[in-house]
DNA sequence: ATTATCTATAGATCTATAGATAATGC
DNA sequence: ATTATCTATAGATCTATAGATAATGC
């Protein structure tokens, strides 16, 4: 019991990241405070003194885990030094990614729940959209600006609704396709347009 | 109290009809089983005489909501009877369509949820995804039949991430101009690929 | 002395069940 | 007589708070 002040913000910071994977595997409503706790080796009583309610942490939990997914896209395109864009879309679409969303990208996960959201989470949300649109104009070869912008918009939607797609579908194999097909389409118009 | 049986099927009807609106709206943990009765003008204590548990409602809420969105968006396509395929983009990146999510495409709004759900979940969402991608094939002017499944999975997956985004977006004008834009790519696609 | 965490619990909410009530339908 | 709905409530779960305990840190 009762340890240091860095413990303490370790053991706050631990609770925090729980809760952005546990969102983003469970649904924002689902994960108690309680559960929470156990899981970061804490009892629920001391959670108050680390956040000011269950709706506090969701909602830091939120931009944790939007940002998160981010970082993960931002080196998953720098790893293809080349052809920044398509590693991003391959990563993006790849099945290690659908079969992870607690670590994934938050705008599938997320993105129903936040346009239920709050104006807090909702600019959260926006924000993390035009990163990934500023991500992917700047390593697409497009000649106008607007034209990279506008395909941008294009293919980060389809990012988005491919991979919420193929997680809920129930064949494997379908969800397998549609993760390839949508890919190779990408990245065929990344290259023609 | 205690009617005939010809009222209790409307009364049951009534409830899955409300479930299916408002799961689409507050997400499938929301919505309680009393809640959901008052609504519909009755006690909660009924409720099990018409449903086994609140599980086996959402199970049947799930099937009608995602069957009422393909309604919906088959009737668009064919409004427009010259261009059906131009018809349903149009209609299912409307501002209508955004704000409406409670009558609206359960592809989005419940993906993440069926996601996380058992089998049967899964597998009608699968099943409204695959009819979807042949009211986009049907309509598609493509040569080849597998072009036109291609295309088909890239469009839908645009039409449910750009939808997603629009609604979870803090800015009402980046949120219309996402849906202007990817609307405008889609159909230019449409016509020339 | 201060404070990070723990134990215990109040109060709210929710699912599900039991028994009562007032219609239907033979 | 049967049954669709209502009232009342048991039992589980969850958020939040109060007070106790055992470390830290001056």
């Amino acid at each position: 019991m009762g340890h240091s002040q860095a413990a303490k913000a370790e053991s706050r910071e631990r609770v925090l990241r729980i809760a952005a994977r546990r969102i983003r595997e469970e649904g924002m409503a689902r994960p108690g405070v309680a559960d929470l706790m156990k899981e970061a080796g804490l009892t629920h009583g001391g959670f108050y003194k680390h956040f000011d309610s269950r709706d506090d942490l969701i909602n830091q939990a939120v931009t944790l885990a939007l940002l998160d997914g981010e970082t993960k896209m931002t080196e998953a395109a720098r790893r293809n030094a080349e052809k920044p864009h398509l590693g991003l879309i391959d990563s993006y679409l790849s099945t290690r990614h659908r079969d992870a969303p607690g670590t994934g990208c938050a705008l599938v996960t997320l993105g129903a729940a936040a346009g239920r959201a709050g104006a807090e989470i909702k600019e959260a949300y926006q924000d993390q959209v035009q990163s990934y649109l500023a991500l992917l104009s700047e390593t697409a070869d497009d000649r106008a600006p607007d034209e990279a912008r506008a395909d941008a918009m294009l293919t980060l939607s389809a990012l988005v609704g491919a991979l919420l797609m193929s997680r809920a579908v129930a064949d494997p194999q379908f969800s397998d396709q549609l993760l390839q097909t949508v890919t190779e389409r990408l990245e065929r118009t990344a290259g023609k347009v």
